[in-house]
DNA sequence: GGGAAAAAGTGGTTTTTAGTGGTTTTTTTT
DNA sequence: AAAAAAAACCACTAAAAACCACTTTTTCCC
């Protein structure tokens, strides 16, 4: 299963051609032959995530199949579901990002792809570093994360 | 298993690499065989962090499996998992750190590896003496720290 | 204590590979 | 059928990685 680690500058062109770097592209190539989901983020962060097919096709029906009288679930449903994106890498290892998700996640330029483990996070670059510059404020942990010695 | 101790000066080239001392190199050889896994620091000392992989291996799936509705273990995910690079040492015993590491820990010519059991610490050298000037204010103790006799 | 040898650290050079941009062809729409 | 847009193809530039040689420091032996 493929485990994606590490993150990468990259650029989009003017055509919104955006070139996996190598190591991910081997990865993804191992991970799904290069067929990936492309969809928007649900949580409060303006970025797109990018699965492979297998681990999107794991994920899918667990989110159609939220109770969807909840007002939470109608918005994960709609976001996740309605910008999904099929798609495989170009004969260059380049992928289309489409012009809504572009404008979703405010991507121009400069971006930066981000390994998630099972996923990779795809953010505006400017985005992402004023994230990481956000105080990690006093967010309350799970108990999973109390326990951590890192 | 093992174990670092002790600090060492150590001076980043202009490419971004940087000599691991010959003692630490020996034992990062006989706990990985030179393969290690370069990440960020998640707390709010902008450091980085040198695991053996084998100590990696065990840390990875903790954060994985962390549950990511959580805001506080997201921000862990993005940072310990997103900025992770496994490497090894060239053949001089150096590594090279990627650039967005590199910023991440204000790293510049001057560095400071700094020796912590099963992981090392990498520190701009100038921000490990200021750190070390800090008043190490009232903050609580947890109990094991408060039974402890030095 | 001095000198020699070995090891460690440093810097530069070359080669390979990845990224970028343009061009052509095909498909779709009006 | 023509024009426009999208997709596939191809070539060139730039950056990264591996390689190699030199300098400096440390250690061991005389």
């Amino acid at each position: 299963m493929s485990n994606f680690l590490g993150s990468h500058a990259i650029n989009m062109d003017a055509k919104g051609r955006l070139a996996i770097p190598a190591k991910v592209r081997e990865e993804l190539a191992q991970a799904c032959g290069g067929r990936i989901v492309l969809t928007a983020n649900a949580d409060e962060e303006r970025c797109l995530l990018v699965y492979p097919e297998p681990e999107w096709e794991i994920l899918r029906p667990k989110v159609e199949a939220l109770p969807n009288m909840n007002k939470a679930a109608r918005r994960l449903q709609r976001l996740i579901l309605g910008n999904a994106a099929p798609m495989e890498l170009d004969g260059a290892g380049r992928i289309l990002v489409p012009p809504t998700l572009r404008s979703y996640a405010h991507l121009e330029k400069k971006l930066m792809l981000i390994g998630q483990g099972k996923k990779l996070e795809l953010w505006s670059e400017e985005r992402w570093f004023a994230w990481l510059d956000e105080s990690s404020d006093d967010d309350e942990m799970p108990p999973e994360m109390e326990a951590l010695s890192l």
